[in-house]
DNA sequence: TGCCGTGATACCGGCACGGTATGACCGCTT
DNA sequence: AAGCGGTCATACCGTGCCGGTATCACGGCA
């Protein structure tokens, strides 16, 4: 059973993603004729078509689609083989925890001190990024762990310590009629014309439609709120950051979020379960 | 950035696992100097010493360690890419779900039944195995999905779906005095020299020491329990298999069992998504 | 029916991979 | 201390694969 080469995937993705061979082989910076063969190759080995050269343009055959699928995860496992191998010689005892910027303060204080006083403790570099960064910086070896929300982020193919469950808030202008409560519920804060719920951007970057402005990051979102322009949903422990002109009051049938750490599924670095090992006696 | 090959990959597991250049190239089918420059060479690329060739033998650097992880997970990944692949050439239209022998009957007829009358269903293919198979027929790719249970399997990089939680019961032989008990605790059940509880085997195939029995199937254990040698936990979907000489008795301070559907993380099989759809909304 | 554009084929050259021979170095033995 | 066995590195060479150029086969289109 011989195996396949990441060049090969290289050339199969590019030839998938274009569906044309001459414009696959210029992205790769060769001729098409060596593309052709090299697929027709691949082809031969996997004993497999991937691709209907129909007249009127190339096509993924069903295989082609789930090759196209295991080809990336796999390139991108060797580029992350690549950078990870290259970051642990070069910061060595060295622990990157990527989280998202400005939330979960005391958690992640509390964890950073505990972890540090355990003997043989590495030093923790934290680097902040924005919703969902980190599941990329963690799946291509820019950071070891990071700190993730279910059921909002993604974490399938991490491996994941649960760290705190908490309620959701609404975080609403201090003046505002709803502000005075003790509770609410999702029904009571939805559509509301005076009041729309900010919106995050997705993952790719776009929005969904509804009323709410369209916020970037949390320093633009507090100003919002504040100016009584929007209000937003959040996890209890966001009330750390927020100004005297914010309230925040407690959803009683908004999903719990859990804190997760979280980390690459085949990773066994000592440093890494270490902080798992404290962050589990937390 | 240039992308590591899964050839030299292969070539540095050879020598990080032999730890002898000689040895790792007989191993490889080739011959020593053509290894020493592969791996020369890998080091260059990455700007990373990976070895010391220390006198008295060849050891891995921290780099190299991590490499190891990284190299064994991709090149797994490329032996399962390809094996998906082929299967999807072959078996069009058809799943194969991974699940342990005899256990979640119920559950799983539900599955299929409900899956079975969606429309444009696949085909399902049942694939038997023991103890915590699953995990490596769905990482090398030889099933699709799989069921598997929480906290018990590792279900570390694979994307999963919440199925059932139930209890645990311990299974005792009918005529015990603890077989009269509405419910039990886990201290009351350990430790008992007249009925200890059976031992399964770990995923390596050893067994943890203790006075219970080593057991392989299901069948042996219920066997061993009829005749009052044994008990065991099992969560209380296996009712469903036992005995008129058996008695469930629920525990109230094990942990709760939580049986998961389960497949490949970047898996974007229509098929699979068809069968996670469903099974969602059981 | 030419013409363009597509992917496939034919052929060739360079280079990287693998093989053989040998070197450098170390530890062990006598 | 010198010889020996063992290990990995170096030197050198041949060959096979990869990639390039030229061209073919074929379908769509004016």
């Amino acid at each position: 059973m011989d195996t396949l080469e990441t060049r090969e995937l290289r050339y199969f993705v590019a030839v998938a993603e274009e569906l044309h061979f001459s414009r696959a082989a210029e992205r790769l910076g060769i001729a098409q004729p060596p593309l052709s063969r090299a697929i027709q190759q691949l082809e031969r080995r996997l004993g497999v078509t991937l691709f209907d050269r129909d007249r009127r343009g190339v096509t993924l055959t069903g295989a082609g689609r789930v090759l196209l699928d295991e080809a990336r995860s796999v390139l991108d496992g060797a580029a992350a083989a690549a950078r990870r191998t290259r970051r642990a010689a070069t910061t060595t005892h060295r622990l990157t925890l990527a989280t998202k910027a400005g939330s979960n303060h005391e958690l992640l204080q509390k964890l950073l001190d505990a972890y540090a006083a355990e003997p043989g403790a590495a030093e923790i570099e934290i680097l902040l990024c924005g919703m969902g960064d980190q599941a990329r910086m963690l799946r291509d070896g820019r950071a070891d762990v990071a700190l993730m929300q279910r059921p909002f982020d993604a974490l399938a193919g991490f491996d994941t310590e649960d760290l705190l469950t908490e309620q959701q808030v609404a975080i609403l202008p201090a003046g505002h009629p709803l502000a005075a409560r003790t509770s609410l519920s999702l029904a009571e804060i939805s559509d509301r014309p005076d009041l729309p719920v900010a919106r995050w951007p997705r993952p790719d970057g776009s929005y969904e439609p509804g009323p709410g402005p369209e916020i970037h990051d949390q320093a633009q979102l507090a100003q919002l709120i504040a100016l009584g322009h929007a209000m937003a949903v959040l996890c209890a422990s966001s009330r750390s950051w927020l100004w005297n002109a914010h309230v925040a009051v407690p959803l009683t049938d908004a999903p719990y979020v859990t804190t997760v750490l979280a980390w690459p599924a085949h990773s066994r670095s000592r440093a890494v379960a270490g902080l798992v090992r404290t962050a589990a006696e937390l």
